[in-house]
This record gives structure tokens, sequence and C-alpha cells, in this order.
DNA sequence: CATGAATGAGAATTCATTCAT
DNA sequence: GATGAATGAATTCTCATTCAT
């Protein structure tokens, strides 16, 4: 069976017509690495310059201020993650097979880019910002989502009925969530002979496992 | 079957002679109230001091510095719960038992004390602090925790093997955690008609209810 | 008795081959717009770009600095403001016909121009280019003016000689000019049924007649 | 006759306990001194903090901004003045006696502490607090007070009665006003011969007896 | 001439922490 | 113990000015 791999394109923008750098883009991939390495807070503009190799002031020529930019990568990153998971929500599969594909991008990503996850997991919910409607409803839109896939399982026959889809779908991402977390704080620590890519497919296929069949015997 | 009611203790501290007020634990309180409200980065020495009714240059003949306050917020409230945990695991219970009381721990915890909970689940693991060997260890202590429990019922044949009992308390707590988050960030708006106690209730029992059997059709 | 109505041109400029814009007189036009909006202080170079409607490299092209833009609308205004008076200075009138010229052209300035006068009274008598003699020669030429005025009605025994030509000019001007700051900050509210034209001539009329027969009884 | 002398006390604040220094008060006179040498806009909080001889941050101990600081010089030294004004029109004196006062205040205001008059002249008037209704009420209040002695005058038979007392209330200051003004700019160069002292009284003088008899031949 | 991206010095403001009383 | 005035390093943000295209 084959996971789909995540597809998080780099932070998008315009083309740009000469091929140039484009700032901006500089600007945001610098902050997400900034972020992840320091924490929001901790980031001082001056680093995200520094690490963008560019002038100081500049910064402040494409966002208004800090809170600007790690908006703009929470709207970016995370629109980019929705949409993955809404084209696995439209495939022709089985729920299982799904729920495998979601797992593998929440895993994968992380995989792919650490920082990214880092950033969308640990600061963008602390931010103020978070508090924001827009930002709440980006949120809970992930949670719509795997409900719906569970909701036509259950349509389907393929899943029982008596759960409630939107605590299910709490449920999967939420271990989903943890196990990313655990990874990213270094709560758990990947066994010498186990590559981060063995651990995540072991992980995410336990997880599968589980929230399909339960931990008790039959 | 009775879900035994979290018990979260207010910060402990040495008895004091006169009933006095006792400014330390005054503090800590008031930390707890201030971090849930603003987190902790945004959190500063004057509005704790102010929600504790004391000139804040008190709080430093008591703690270090504002970083040592959250320090003992979270050794004695974490320590609190492992405690609670732990208990638990020594019951003569079934698993399923067991892990419906580590559920209630958990979510009662929220609805008896939504700040201490916002706190230990938003800002300590976001802190510098976290880094210390030391807390890394108190929070792998809960996974171990739980992790013993599905151990100890795979043993006694409640559980089957092939699930690895780790990933597994990671599954567990992470379903538990998000339900928790999710209702602090207010995401999960809780319908009208239902109280908070009804809903962690209803969540508690799905969370075992998925975990113990799964999702899917037998 | 007619009162001359002021003659303030526009801001003068070399006469342009193909009748173009002239981008020059653009910006200072509207430098002058946005001093009178915001003070000198507060005008960015990007606000009086835009309120031109050119890019704000271009200001660059034209003048040195923002402190020149201030320098060249003083001297320009001020010095087709100073002509006029000395035009009025040199006409065969009575002195009192020539006061009432001049408050005419000060008011009338005002009616006619209100943020040109906004800027000359409020901004460039506080800008470090005032401390400039030439600036400073300036100011004084017009209290010269008023003050010869006085001195030749002496001579020609209009004028009573017990006073002071050069304290009476400042008299003169400083009731003027309080007049005018007052609408100009808006403490003097104009009576509803009052337009600002009949306001302006009953001030300077009134002026006029207190600085030429006093305020006590005969 | 008695020119009263211009009681404007420092900047008042409640009587200290140990007679120690009072920071607010010394950032105050520091922050007069400061905005009079330079100008509000040009001055850093560092600028005041240094004449205060007191650490960079106490200024926001005692202040929320710089604009405060303008704010509260305004309020102190304005009060201080209108209740000096507003006592002289409660003598029992003729108006003219009044108005040989009140142009004593303003021009005695200056020889005594010119900063003060610098700041009040020059810059409160700029700055944006003034577009508060408070100031300009304050601002207001000065004019009204000399017109209603001017109104007395008239019911007295002391004044003819055919000047508005609101216009004539502003040729009168406005006339003190350029005088000062002048003297601050230092458009009017004092003679060798003559101190601050005389010429102020010359042109107290010189004023009140334009705006008394005029300036044309009985 | 025009454009607006890029630069960076400068200033305001915050707030943890110290210290005299 | 208790208070809150005092300190000043750290950081954000602004905006005049330069420069490549």
């Amino acid at each position: 069976m084959q996971t789909p791999v995540a597809k998080l394109h780099p932070v998008s923008e315009a083309p740009r017509p000469h091929g140039r750098p484009g700032k901006r883009k500089l600007i945001l991939d610098a902050a997400i690495r900034v972020f992840a390495r320091v924490g929001y807070h901790r980031a001082r503009i001056s680093d995200i310059a520094r690490e963008a190799g560019i002038a100081y002031g500049l910064v402040y020529h494409y966002f208004r201020n800090k809170e600007e930019i790690l908006g703009r990568v929470f709207e970016e990153r995370w629109g980019a993650f929705l949409e993955a998971v809404e084209t696995v929500g439209k495939r022709e599969e089985s729920t299982r097979e799904q729920l495998v594909s979601v797992a593998g991008l929440v895993l994968g990503a992380y995989q792919l880019r650490p920082e990214w996850v880092k950033v969308l997991v640990l600061e963008i919910q602390r931010s103020s910002r978070f508090a924001e409607p827009g930002q709440l409803r980006a949120v809970s839109r992930l949670f719509q989502l795997v409900a719906q896939i569970l909701r036509r399982g259950q349509e389907r026959g393929e899943l029982r009925r008596g759960v409630d889809p939107d605590v299910a779908s709490m449920i999967f991402l939420g271990a989903l969530e943890i196990a990313v977390t655990s990874l990213v704080l270094g709560v758990t620590r990947i066994d010498e002979g186990e590559s981060a890519e063995t651990y995540c497919r072991r992980v995410g296929a336990t997880v599968v496992d589980v929230f399909m069949n339960g931990v008790s015997h039959t």
C-alpha cells in the first residue's frame, strides 16, 4: 500500500519576472526557521533579517510587524495542509486508506519540514492571532474534514455508528498531534537503529490500527 | 461506575503558624491565573503582583525570577497530577476502569481548574525550562504511567498484544489532550443544552470506547 | 472702499515647454497640503509623494531633503506675500487705506489658501531653517514694511508721533496673526450665519479701527 | 503705578514628606528646559532623563509617554497663568490698569522663565494634544478672560461700545504674543543699551497705549 | 525622468531585576 | 518581610535617504 507523500509546497508567491530571489518569500522562510529554532516570542526581527540575509528595515516593507509574519506563515502553510487533506477526502478509497493517508500527511510533513510543523504546532496556537476567528475557523476546518471522512465511513458501513464522528475526529488527530509533538519536543527518543522515516511509518500504522480496531481483545 | 473526581489540590505549602495568608501561595495561584489569561511570555511580574494583591518587589523574595515561578507551578501542579494518575495505576481495577479514571482525571481537572490545565497544556511545554531534563522527565513520566497501565492490561490478557504500549499511551493521552485543548481554545463549542460536565463525561466515555474497541465494524 | 484682494499666485516655476504637469510644482503643492494637515515633523516624504501622485524616490530628484521642501515653500510663498505688501506700501493712499489693504492681504490669504497660511504660520517659524539668517531676515522684512508704512504715516501727520513704529508694527501684525491663528486652530468658531469672508472682513475692519482709534472713549 | 509681577510658581506637586528631590518635578522641569532648547519633536526622552539626572526608564514610571509630559507641562504652567490673569480680572482697578497688569504678566513671564514661555508659545500649540478639546478650551479661556475685562470696561463706560470685545481681546493678546514670539525667536534684537526688563516694560506700555488710544491723531 | 525596493541609524517603549527605605 | 522607586539593557518600529533598474 502506497502512502501518498505529503505535498507541502514552499511558501507560495506570484511568479517573479526575472527569477530573482523574492524577498518576501525569503523573509517568510527565514522566519519559519527562526521561529522553529527559538520560538516566536524569543525571535527578534533582527534574527529573521539576518537569517534571510537582508536589511532590518526591509522586513517592515513587507510585513506590518512580527505577528503578521506569523499570521502569513500560518495562512500559507496551514492552507496547503488543509488542501492536501481535502484531496485525500475526495479520493475513492476505503476509509481506512484515507486515514492512513491523513496520518502519512501529518507525520510525513514532520519528516519533510520539521521546522514548519514545529512552528505550526508550537507557536501559532499560542499567539494572540489564534484568537482571531479566521484562524480558529482554519483549525476547526481540519477537524471537520476528518469528521467528514469518518461520517462517510459510517454511511458506507465501514465504521460502526455508535461513535460521534466529531469526537472521533478529535481522537484521531489528537493521537497524531501528540506523536508529532513528542517528536518535536524530543520526548520520544527514536531508537538508535530506527530512522525517523521508519518510526513515522510505524507510528502512523499503529495509530490507524488502534483507531480502527481498538486495543482490547476481540 | 463511579468516575473518580480529579483531586488537584491547591499549591501546597508548609503549614503556616498563624494562619496568615501565605504570600508564596498567593503568588503562585495568581501566576497561574495570569499565565492562563495572557500566556507566560506576555505575563509581567507586575501583573502577577497586582493579581496577588502584593507589591511586586515581594515576588523576588520568594522566587528568583519569572521562570522559576513557572517552574514551581509546573512542579507542584504536574506533580499532583502524576500522583493522582499513579494512584489510579495501583488500583485493583480492570484496565478499562483505570483508563476511564485517567480520562476523568484529565477532563475533570479541566472542569475544576481550567486555568491550571491551560497553563500546563499551553505554556509550560513551550518554556525554555521544558528543555531541562527534569521537566522532560516529568512529562515522560505521565506517558510511562499510562503505558504501564496498558502493559499490565496486555499481561493480564485484557488487551491484545499487537500494539506497542508506548505508542498506544501516546494515542490515548493525545486524544484526551486535544479534547482538552479544543475546549481551552474554544474550538469546540459546547451545545447549548449540554453542560461542560456532561460534555467531559461524554467525551471521556467516547475516548475510552474508541480506544478500547476501535471505530470499525466488528 | 475696495479692499484689494490678496494675489497669492501658485508656486512659481519656469514656464514648461510642453505644458506637462510639472512635477516640481506638484510636489510643492502637495507638501503644503500635507504640512498643513499633519505638520512638518509628522509629514513623511511618502505622504507627500502619495499626495502628489508620484513615486517617492522622485521627490529626491527635485529636492535635497524634506527641509529643503519646507524652505522652498517658505521662499516662494512668503516672497509672494512680501511683494504684495510692498506693493501696497508704494500706493498713493492714506495710511488707513494701506493698513486696510494689508489686513485684507493677510486675512484674504487665509480665505483663499488656508493651508498655505497654516504652514507659514505654524510650521515654518518652528523649523530649524528659521534659524537661518535668510529666513529670519525674510520675516523681519514684513515687520519692517509695515513699520515703514506707519513711519510714513507719522511723517505725513496722519498718525501721532508718540508711538514707536517698530512696536506698533508688531502690534498690528500680531493682532492679525492671532486672528488668523485662532481661525486656523478653530479656537474661533464662526457663527452659523456668518461666512468666512464676512468674518474676515469684519475682523480686518475692527483691527484697523482699534489700531487707529483705540478702544477707549475719546 | 505698580505693575504686579507675574507669579508663576514652579511645577506644583504634593508636598513631599522628607524634603526629597521629587523626581516627577525634576522630570517636568528638565523637560521644559529640553523642549525650550531643541523643541518638542527633537527632544528625546534620553535628553530629558540626562537633563534631570535620572535613569532613562524612570521617565516612564511617572509619565506614559513624551506627549503626556508635554500635556502636563501645559496643564500646570498654563493653569497657573490663567489663574494669575483671573486674579487680575477680579481686582478693583480701572480697565487700563488691568490691561497693564495682563501685559506685565505676559511679558514678565517671559523675563522670568523664558523657557516656559518658549515651550507654551512654540511647542504646545503644534502638538497633536492641542487638538484635544481640553487644551483648546484652556486657551480659549484666556481670550475669554480678557474679553470679560474689556466687556466690563464698556459697561463701566471706560471703553467705547463700538468694538466687539471678543475681537478686541484677540487684538490685545495677539499684539502681546507677537512681542513675546519675536523676542523668543530673536527677530527683535534688543538694543545694546536696553535691558530685557526695560524693553518689556516699554513694549507693554506701548501695547496698552496703542490699544487704548490708537495710533491716529486725535 | 521614474520607480519603489533596500538600507540602517535613531527613537520610543517595555519590563525584568535591583535596592534603599 | 514589604514596598515601590530606580535602573538600563533589549527590542520593536519608523522613516529619511540611497540605489539599482
